[in-house]
DNA sequence: TGTACATCAGTGAACGCGCGTTCACTGATGTAC
DNA sequence: TGTACATCAGTGAACGCGCGTTCACTGATGTAC
């Protein structure tokens, strides 16, 4: 039966979180809406009262993802060190707990190939979330302006495909690929 | 009606050759039984004569892109400066070109995340191949054996990162992206 | 504030579709003599 | 080499299943007075 406003945009926000767990841990594809619907405590049927396709609603999960993962970034550096922040991050991003959880973990890494097949649209929001994460990272770089830009921008690039070879690897083979990235001289 | 076995074997080698092409342009999910068997030039029906299941199909299918990639890898080291190998081939895999057909590509930056949820059959495969890669690709890097290996996962690991956020965003997040990342320093 | 009615969030059954897999059948290939 | 038969690669119809989406219905919420 109908709920309240305000529950129905707490039921909103817990079909958006839900799916953005679910799309980062099984895929965008793999993720059903009665799945979604599911991980909110509610039943498939009442879906389209909240979107229009679910076309719509993973674009809401991925910006929410991407949200989670800024807010987070953002934290870390946060009054502190932007150095000391970055290398930081980097410890955090190539974690084992990061690589065993895509569900709570970075969206680049656990929906870029999803995405890449995907609309326009989702591409859109895609890139967005990726150049809010640049200008954040980039102020943990050394050089200028431009310089700590390109800097992050191949940072990021290295921790996303670390993250991606360690999760379709072998146990062995996901090591050496991590140890080898933690390593490398921020430059 | 029946086929002569060599007949047989070529159509077999079709099968996988097309399911390595389009599991790498739509996805190991999205590809069906029916497109490999398709591109190939057969009807579904007889697919159970060549594999016992899908899975089976794709794990031959990842295996055959790895050695395409290898192949083509391994050439460009043939008897070249190591150096210069591995600088033209990341140039190749940072290449528009390379964006754009991932059909032909990297079955890394195509199917990691793929297989990432996959089976741990299908991971063990992924990680033969990458370990493979590596090992041609630390031939141009500079340093002792150890550290050329280090190296060589450090930038694979770029640039799988690299194309899968190209392939995901926008055109002009994805240029910033691949420019900073053929900038780097190979170090 | 209290009442009467309209609204609409959520439910559960139903739809058409594409999927992986199975199977009876066909007829060219492979083999035994 | 030639013949007779067994084999089996490929076909097309069929299966059960899960999917995205639709819809009539329910009853609590929101609103007009």
């Amino acid at each position: 039966m109908r709920v309240s406003r305000k529950e129905m945009e707490k039921n909103h926000a817990r079909i958006v979180q839900g799916a953005a767990r679910l799309a980062r841990e099984r895929g965008i594809e793999q993720t059903s809406v009665a799945d979604a619907m599911g991980a909110a405590g509610l039943k498939h049927g009442g879906f389209y009262r909240h979107f229009g396709t679910k076309d719509d609603l993973m674009d809401a999960a991925l910006n929410a993802a991407f949200e989670q993962m800024i807010a987070e970034l953002a934290a870390g550096f946060d009054g502190k060190d932007p150095r000391k922040a970055a290398a930081d991050y980097r410890a955090h991003y190539l974690s084992k707990a990061h690589v065993e959880h895509p569900g709570f973990g970075c969206p680049v890494a656990a929906l870029g190939i999803d995405v890449a097949r995907g609309s326009e649209s989702l591409k859109g929001s895609f890139g967005a979330g990726v150049q809010k994460t640049l200008g954040t990272l980039a102020e943990g770089m050394p050089g200028g302006k431009a310089e700590r830009r390109t800097r992050a921008a191949r940072e990021l690039a290295m921790l996303v495909g670390a993250i991606v070879i360690a999760r379709a690897s072998d146990p062995d083979t996901a090591r050496t690929v991590l140890n080898a990235c933690r390593q490398s001289v921020i430059s």
